[in-house]
DNA sequence: ATAATAAAAGACCTTTATGTCTTTTATTGC
DNA sequence: GCAATAAAAGACATAAAGGTCTTTTATTAT
């Protein structure tokens, strides 16, 4: 459905969203092991999370990543577009080029209700709400 | 979302469907004409639909595809089982090994619903419906 | 029989996603 | 300054999806 980038992005965030305070970061070590992610690519997914500004870092010891002030507010939509591009809803499932409400194709109504419910959801919760939900035990980020 | 390998199957099954019978069978020049699909990939996902018995072909002069007793009652949910494997709808959009309703991920609620939706419409919506559908110029299967 | 037609089959190529490894750069504690 | 640490950066590897090309096989019409 989504990416593998998507889902451990979103799974990092949360993880350090629990676990960073000013003085104790979390580094990709803790965090690839802790969430079952391989570190090295991990490490270009971080980097990414850091370049877009969701996320700080710093680098030597006791460096790693924490939350800045946009962190917690973000939106579960902003990841996906940061990690899979804005084209993953916009695209007909079936294929065709120009597919709309005007001109759809035969599954259209049926995958624009998905979407739009998909879309709902994912613009709605944000980083601090499923950190939220794990913290009280509701959800879980790995096994 | 899906696999594109789905979507060219499932728009050839409705062409073939509105465009075939005894006398005149479908080629594969016609089929990736009228649905702009890369000629030769489209031979190998045709191939397998037949493997699959839910069309059939015949080999030299006026050859082709044609609808056999199960094209039109196939449901959409075949056809992706066919094309793209039965784990699709099965796995955690974040990745996580053992998600489920006791141990979710912090978005599986959402996702749950939307799948159950389109798993919903596409095992009520068979290869017919949707040919009846574009035969009547509600939607169409290209550009 | 032979030639033409068209699907079946299989070898190969390209791109994208995923993942690994090594080197560089920034920071810290001594 | 120097060594240790950890992210940044980039080269490289692997697998899957998507796509192309050629050869084989079955069918038909002459």
């Amino acid at each position: 459905m989504f990416s593998k980038t998507f889902g451990y992005a979103l799974r990092s965030l949360v993880y350090i969203s629990l676990n960073s305070n000013e003085e104790a970061r979390v580094g990709l070590e803790q965090l690839s092991k802790g969430l079952d992610i391989p570190h090295h690519f991990l490490g270009k997914i971080m980097q990414n999370l850091v370049k877009h500004g969701i996320l700080d870092s710093i680098k030597g010891p006791n460096g790693g990543f924490y939350v800045n002030a946009k962190t917690a507010e973000t939106p579960v939509l902003d990841i996906l577009i940061i990690t899979d591009g804005s084209l993953v809803f916009d695209q007909c499932a079936l294929g065709i080029k120009r597919c709309n409400a005007t001109h759809p194709c035969p599954m259209h109504e049926d995958f624009a209700t998905c979407r739009n419910g998909m879309l709902q959801a994912m613009s709605h919760k944000t980083v601090r709400t499923l950190a939220e939900e794990v913290k009280a035990g509701k959800s879980f980020l790995a096994l």
